[in-house]
This record gives structure tokens, sequence and C-alpha cells, in this order.
DNA sequence: TAACCGTGGAT
DNA sequence: TATCCAAGGTT
């Protein structure tokens, strides 16, 4: 069979698929609706980096109500905007989001650039986003390769090149497939197959639209596809962290410094995090440290977090730049999972105590 | 280029 | 319990 027919056909079954089993997700347009809304397709690409559906899901919701438009986003506070995001990871993501709503309300007039390469130029948004917010809101034909799709091509073409080094090929493979209409609804239909049926173990390749021009199937173990490379073990690391609370139900939180871990995350003031992390207190006071370490694993290590607790008098103000912070709304301080952990390890001890 | 950057669910 | 993995971007 002609090889440039049978690449199409590719596209044709997956879309006929798509037209019957396609997911109905916040963030696409509803059936028989071709516009989807430019901010809220970028809004959901960005939240979906390294994250699942499920959990951008409230996350998408909440902001959407709360920003309904670029504008409104790019008017809104920083503090707000990290807050909001707290929980969700990868808080490099939050201030680019922020930054590039800002850019798009002040150099674009509020409208997103409707191009991969203008999209391309905006902060917070590379390879992948450029071309799914070109496809998917702006119909442009664009080769969007995520790691779903390098999942679904590396075995439609059994590519046993390990990663990365197959990225180039898997790129190859996926502009030959992708077709020049309904660029945006197809980039959607390989993430739903890589998703729900092209699954990383366990596929499953006897309902697939494409199993008839798939080569993996043909091997003795399609879901070997796509080989990688063996990751690095994490290192271990110690932290310290001190929950400073005030007779009248306050608690001291520091701001992070706006780049690296956790970066311009509200906190608890916080040792180094290393083998051997300074336990000098940031203040002095009766210090009780929790028996129970906060185990928290980050991206490259995983920590053990001693909480440290100390009540002092109303008048006492630690020495860094801080606030403090109402115990009640304890929530509402927008605080990362690994110091919402810590947290209510101290609060949980404090009850102990008090009852 | 490879390291850095979160979190939670699935297995 | 340990490991893998997710609609990646930046430096």
């Amino acid at each position: 069979m002609d090889v440039e027919r049978n690449l199409m056909k590719i596209a044709a079954d997956l879309l006929a698929h798509y037209d019957v089993h396609a997911r109905r997700l916040p963030w696409r347009a509803p059936p028989g609706v071709n516009a989807a809304d430019p901010y809220r397709v970028w809004l959901s690409e960005v939240m979906l980096q390294q994250t699942t559906v499920a959990a951008v899901g409230p996350y998408f919701a909440k902001f959407t109500e709360r920003w309904p438009t670029v504008e409104a986003l790019a008017a809104a506070e920083d503090a707000d905007v990290m807050a909001a995001w707290a929980g969700l990871g990868y808080y490099a993501r939050a201030r680019n989001l922020l930054a590039c709503a800002r850019a798009v309300a002040n150099d674009h007039g509020g409208v997103f650039p409707d191009t991969e390469g203008g999209l391309r130029s905006l902060p917070g948004v590379g390879a992948y986003t450029a071309a799914a917010v070109a496809a998917i809101a702006f119909g442009r034909r664009a080769v969007v390769v995520d790691a779903n799709v390098e999942r679904v091509v590396a075995r439609l073409f059994a590519i046993d090149t390990p990663l990365p080094a197959a990225r180039p090929a898997i790129r190859v493979a996926a502009n030959g497939i992708t077709p020049d209409a309904r660029a945006g609804d197809f980039a959607q239909a390989m993430m739903d197959l890589g998703a729900t049926i092209c699954t990383p173990r366990n596929p499953a390749c006897g309902i697939c639209p494409l199993r008839s021009d798939c080569a993996a199937l043909l091997t003795a173990d399609p879901a070997a596809f796509p080989v990688k490379a063996a990751k690095k073990a994490k290192p271990h690391r110690l932290g310290h962290s001190w929950w400073i609370e005030r007779p009248d139900g306050r608690v001291w939180l520091v701001r992070r410094p706006a780049k690296g871990l956790l970066g311009g995350m509200r906190a608890l003031p916080s040792s180094d995090w290393s083998a051997a992390p300074d336990a000098t207190p940031p203040l002095a006071a009766d210090w009780t440290s929790l028996a129970e370490p906060v185990a928290h694993v980050f991206t490259h290590f995983s920590l053990a977090l001693t909480v440290h607790v100390a009540h002092v008098a109303e008048d006492s103000m630690p020495p860094e730049e801080g606030e403090w912070w109402p115990l009640a709304q304890i929530g509402e301080a927008g605080l990362p999972t690994l110091f919402r952990r810590a947290a209510d390890a101290a609060m949980k001890e404090r009850d102990v105590h008090v009852h």
C-alpha cells in the first residue's frame, strides 16, 4: 500500500474514533462548536504540564471563575495567584502564567498571538504548548508532541531508540501523520488515546482504533515502547522547619525566594535541605520537636522535614521578613503541600497538648 | 545538555 | 513500599 495513503489513514481512523469517544473536558469546546476560547485553552495547557487531568479539574474551575479573562488574570495580585496555585506544583508555572497574562494584556492588546511562533515567545510557553494552542484554539496545523504522542508514535512505528535520543525521529513521524485539517482535534485525539487506551502499562490494544496500523502490536511486547533511559536514584535530604505561634492564634509565615524550589510561595521558616542542614532556630524560644518528621518526595530528592514548635510572646518578632498569619485562615495562606502537611502536623500536636 | 522543578494516583 | 508517570519549560 502507498505509504502516504497509509499515514493519512491513521489520522482518519483516529479522528473517526475521536468523534465518538472524545472526553468531555471543561476546557474543550462542546461538540459542534469549533472555536475554543484561547484563554481557556492556554490556561488548561499550562496547568496540564506534567499534571493529570484529575488534578487540574478543580484548579481550572477555580481560576476561570475568579479570573474569567486574560485581562482579569493580568490584573490579579501576585500573592493571590500563587496562593490559588498552591498544591498544584511546579510553581514556576504560576509565575510564568502571570507574566504571560500581563504580556498578552499589555503588549498584545489582550489578544493571544494566533501563530506557533508568536505563542512560543510568551513566558512559560514552550514548543509543546505553542503547538497545542495554535492547533486547538486557532485551527493551525501544528505538530503537537507531548508524552502521550511520544508513546503512541513510538509504538505505531516501533521506534526502539531510547528516549530522549528518539525525540527527533518521533517528531518526524508525528509530522507525517498530522493532518492539514483538524490538527487540533487530531492532537487531542492522540492525547486521549494515550491517556485511555495506549497507556504506559497494559495498553488496551484490543480496542485501539489504530491497531491495524501499529508496528509495536506485531512485536512480543507493545508496551515496551518507548524505550527509556534508566533513571537516577533520588538522594535523601534532611531539613528543619519552625512553627512559631503567638497567644493570639497567629503563626509566623515567610515567603520563599522568587526562584528555585517552591519559589515565590508562602512557607514556614526553614533550614536548607541537605545531608546536614543548619538546625539553628530563627529565634530563641522553648522549642519542642515533633517526633515524626514530615516525609515528602520532590522531583529530584526526597525530604525528611523535622518540625519544631514554639509558643512565643505577643510582642515577639522573628528576625527575617514575614507575617503573622491567623491560624483560623491557615487554609487560605496558599502553602505548598510540604508546608501544609508540616502545619497540619504542628497543629495536631498542639491539639494533643491542649486536650 | 542535563539538571532543576511538585504532587498525587496507579501499580 | 517503591517505582513510575503525567497535555514540559527554563537555564
